[in-house]
RNA sequence: UGGGCUGUCGCCAAGCGGUAAGGCAAUAGACUUUGACUCUAUUAUACGCAUGUUCGAAUCAUGCCAGCCCAGCCA
């Protein structure tokens, strides 16, 4: 049974895994797995963000190992508080709870610079004077090698003098770096003697004026892996180059670090209509073409969970997908599927019209109001039901309703009967156009047998429509083309508890119009997806869905 | 035309010398008080292309083609 269950699990570990395993099974490393999630607090954490946590993260806790989290901040012109908070609340948001083990790249700027202390005596680094554009000159192109710096064997004492200064601020930024000295003839543009410190004159957010240099990505990547005491730095596929600069510099530290930490890649994901990439997702929020990094329209955890999805899908999502060696473009449709199979027997799914057409039931007694008790999940009895108002004035989906069915179709057009849901069949008698032949509303008559319920069975139907008592709705939300819905209000049912006040997607009629407005599919960011869930059903723990909409996105309707 | 990486169904993705898993999407049908859900069936003689090695290749070799990444004192 045993062997059974670690044979299956072997039989799924994704080629990362796979490299683990035989890490593991070689004995390469005398302490525990230890992966890390290092992000750069300069942006929100994205979809593409939690497929890099979830790799790490996963491989961590099935290999009984650690998981850190490390705030990546060396570059104190880019960085800020603001997004390290939005990370790890992110993060433990969607289930990749760090808990103690937070880090920050800044931290180790004492310990990086004691040991680039050390490498510059060994003679593997040397400053450079070169100024920026006689350094990118100098580098050579990728086709042709690069130059020696006129600096590269200057003494070991007098780069470190020089180094000493650079760090006590005595120059200005742009006039000197330090360097790998490597090989400037290397095909691999990384290993052309790289700049792994800079001279930079600015606060950061963390260490405050404390330091005028800061180390290079490149070089304090591997060192910080080390200190934390990673052994598989899982990052993604455009660092691959530069995995022999980052064993480079961990052989240099060698008498520092005896056993380190290894780089393995793997592919980015996209997703179809979405953009990632924290970049590109800056220029929406702050050219203002979205509300926030937490616009619904975004795929960033933020803005997925204001669309509705919640932790469990995403995570499902990220399971689904697996981990790719190469870009990948997976399917929305993909993401959109976790969703529903989350939600499909836990969120309440009530009744929803976007586009209202008036029904009047005839035969229907005048001002009388009777509620019918309506499950509020199909699946999930223990969900209970709600009482819905209905009357002799209904409203229900325009779309539902044509004067002449076209071949197929099966809802509500004259002389056919349907069902309202939770209520009674109803039969279309006529329809009321105005002067331009517009359909202004629908008379029907019910039959008062077939009250849902009460097991009517002389009859059938072929469809059954969503429905609302007219004047007893609330404007419930704006779905993602800026539009209000109207959603079902019944007597003993409590939106506000259903509702996230913080959110802005659940909102009044004026502020939905205003926020929302540009989301027209033909505005100028039109390339950003459109979703389909509506209302926040994040932040509380019984989502609520409107199931009107997914079917609508579902389903491929026949005759329309 | 320097180097690195990738190429299996529309999209993800297993397989890693023994004769193409699975999921999403799609299509057809059944069921249905959401045309949802569920169910059932269908969907690569084919693994970027071409040679070759082999009894046998998606899996190995060689060549070619396509895509992605690299010339920040960004990460």
């Amino acid at each position: 049974m045993e062997d059974l269950k670690e044979a299956d699990s072997k039989a799924s570990s994704n080629f990362l895994e796979k490299i683990i395993e035989e890490d593991l099974a070689a004995g390469a490393y005398s302490r525990p797995i230890h992966t890390r999630f290092p992000p750069e607090p300069n942006g929100y954490l994205h979809i593409g963000s939690l497929y890099a946590v979830n790799i790490n993260y996963s491989a961590a806790k099935k290999y009984d190992g650690a998981f850190n989290l490390r705030l990546d901040d060396t570059n104190p012109l880019k960085e800020d508080e603001e997004y390290v908070k939005a990370i790890i609340e992110d993060m433990k948001w969607a289930g990749f709870d760090p808990g103690e083990n937070v880090f920050y790249g800044s931290d180790y700027f004492g310990k990086i610079y004691e040991l680039t202390e050390q490498l510059i005596k060994n003679g593997d680094a040397f400053v450079c004077d070169l100024s920026p554009d006689e350094l990118r000159a100098s580098r050579g192109t990728l086709t042709s090698p690069g130059t020696d710096s006129p600096w590269r064997n200057r003494t070991p004492e007098e780069s470190l003098d020089l180094f000493r200064r650079m760090k006590n601020g005595e120059f200005p930024p742009g006039t000197r770096v330090l360097r790998a000295k490597i090989d400037m003839a290397s095909p691999n543009m990384n290993m052309r003697d790289p700049a792994i410190y800079r001279i930079l004159d600015a606060d950061h957010y963390r260490a405050g004026d404390e330091w005028k240099i800061y180390p290079m990505y490149d070089y304090a990547h591997p060192i910080q892996d080390a200190i934390e005491n990673i052994t598989h730095s899982m990052c993604s596929v455009e660092f691959k180059d530069h995995r022999p600069l980052y064993e480079w510099v961990l052989k240099a530290l060698s008498f520092e670090f005896p056993e380190p930490p290894k780089q393995r890649e793997f592919g980015r994901i996209n997703i179809t209509g979405a953009i990632t990439g924290k970049r590109y997702l800056r220029q929406l929020v702050e050219g203002g073409y979205v509300d926030g990094w937490d616009d619904p329209r975004l795929p960033t955890v933020k803005g997925l969970r204001r669309r509705g999805f919640t932790k469990e899908s995403i995570k499902a999502f990220l399971g689904e997908i697996g981990v790719a060696r190469d870009m990948s473009t997976v399917d929305i449709t993909m993401l959109e599927h976790s969703l529903r199979e989350d939600l499909k027997a836990k969120a309440p799914a009530v009744m929803a019209v976007l586009d209202p057409l008036k029904v009047i039931i005839d035969n229907y007694p005048d001002d009388t109001i009777e509620y019918m008790d309506v499950e509020n999940n199909a699946e999930n009895a223990e969900m209970g039901s709600r009482k819905l108002p209905f009357s002799k004035s209904l409203i229900i989906e325009r779309e539902d309703f044509q004067e002449v069915p076209e071949k197929g179709f099966r809802r509500l057009y004259p002389g056919n009967e349907v069902r309202l849901k939770g209520a009674y069949f109803v039969k279309c008698t006529s329809a009321v156009k105005d002067e331009a032949g517009n359909i202004t509303e629908v008379h029907c008559t019910y039959d008062p047998e077939t009250r849902s319920g009460l097991s009517f069975t002389a009859r059938k139907v072929k469809a059954t429509l969503h429905w609302l008592c007219e004047g007893k709705t609330v404007p419930v939300a704006v779905n993602l083309y800026g539009r209000l819905l109207k959603g079902e209000i019944g007597e003993d049912y409590n939106w506000d508890e259903l509702v996230d006040p913080e959110s802005k997607v659940v909102c009044k009629e004026a502020q939905a119009e205003e926020s929302l407005a540009d989301a027209s599919p033909e505005s100028k960011w039109q390339f950003i997806r459109h979703g389909y869930f509506v209302a926040d059903l994040a932040s509380k723990p019984g989502s609520l869905v409107f199931n009107r909409i997914v079917a609508l996105k579902d389903t491929k309707r026949k005759g329309s």
